[in-house]
DNA sequence: GTCTATAATCCGATAGAC
DNA sequence: GTCTATCGGATTATAGAC
């Protein structure tokens, strides 16, 4: 305890990085000072500011790294499959895994206001893994899988239930865990869409 | 100008309810000081203190004027309406309309982590309106005009694609109004839950 | 009820030693 | 790179006159 266990280097940046997640995801980034988090992650407040700056950019570095892991994840699961259900099912089903192993990056990425303290960041809706879940309805449409609707009404009918379950979950209101949704949910989905 | 346009009593109360809603919208709680408010509404700090206590208690007095106004919104349109569709798009089509003609509303109400500035609030999915529409559900469960399919994600796939609308539109991501896609979105909605 | 002036506190950020 | 100590400023809230 007294001799130092306090990480150093890259470490300490990780450290640093994973204390704000859980701060800011439990607290939001307003209630979370820097004070808190040199407190919780046990480092110095110089060490913070050495790499990231300020806070923002702290918040920032947190958010561009976990939206582009999702962005992967989403990329990864899709990718084996080729036909729209397929690959919509595949996003569903590894969101809801990623909402329950996960929730705290859930609870930053998806569900925070990020505009509120990233003034410059575009809506999430423009994001990577967002624009990925359009496309593949789009691409739905073309290949005459999905009603020729309107493409943003495609993509938030097919994702849009998937997604409030996911808001409920991690609020807690669900008593089942989020998994044992997936069918009913991408079945809904699919529904609502489908050619 | 200069001889005292400042509003007083109720009048005043009122005015500061509307600047804290524009500010509080626009810029976000955290990011709306006292002074922003006291400043564009052209009142006193004695006066907001006066009349709503503190920081918060103006927040929520502001949140349950406009959740309560709302409900009774959602109330009224699905009023006339006895099947199960018809009130579903009765719903959204009042949420999409006040999307339009109040967006400060539906941003502060709908979109905002009321959690993280009303710390004993609970989740907005058991407010009157969402209750509500998860009720028109399960009526339509029982009534046999719903496949039997678990009510929350009944509520989710009928509403969702809805509210993810409603936070492009918000967002300004949308080119057309909200209401020429309230058709598709009410089809789709429908087509995901019918049975 | 409304006002101005100010108190008390907290926070983000910096300085400078090591 | 990391640390402690501290500054400057902003913010919430109060005090007390009118």
């Amino acid at each position: 305890m007294t001799t130092s266990d306090r990480p150093r280097g890259a470490a300490l940046r990780q450290q640093v990085l994973d204390t704000a997640l859980a701060l800011f995801s439990q607290q939001g980034y307003f209630n979370t000072s820097i004070h808190d988090i040199r407190k919780e992650a046990n480092v110095s407040i110089g060490a913070i500011y050495h790499h990231f700056g300020n806070k923002e950019r702290l918040a920032k570095a947190l958010y561009d790294n976990l939206l582009e892991a999702m962005a992967e994840e989403v990329a990864n699961a899709t990718a084996p499959h080729h036909g729209c259900l397929g690959q919509c099912r595949a996003v569903i089903a590894v969101l809801f895994q990623l909402s329950e192993q996960q929730p705290q990056v859930m609870q930053f990425v998806l569900m925070a206001k990020h505009r509120e303290f990233l003034r410059e960041e575009p809506p999430i809706c423009s994001s990577r893994p967002f624009a990925a879940m359009r496309l593949i309805l789009e691409q739905g449409i073309a290949s005459g899988e999905v009603r020729n609707i309107e493409p943003w009404v495609a993509a938030t009918a097919m994702f849009g239930g998937a997604l409030r379950m996911m808001n409920l979950a991690l609020d807690g209101v669900l008593t089942q865990p989020l998994d044992s949704y997936l069918d009913e949910v991408v079945e809904c989905g699919w529904r609502a869409v489908q050619a």
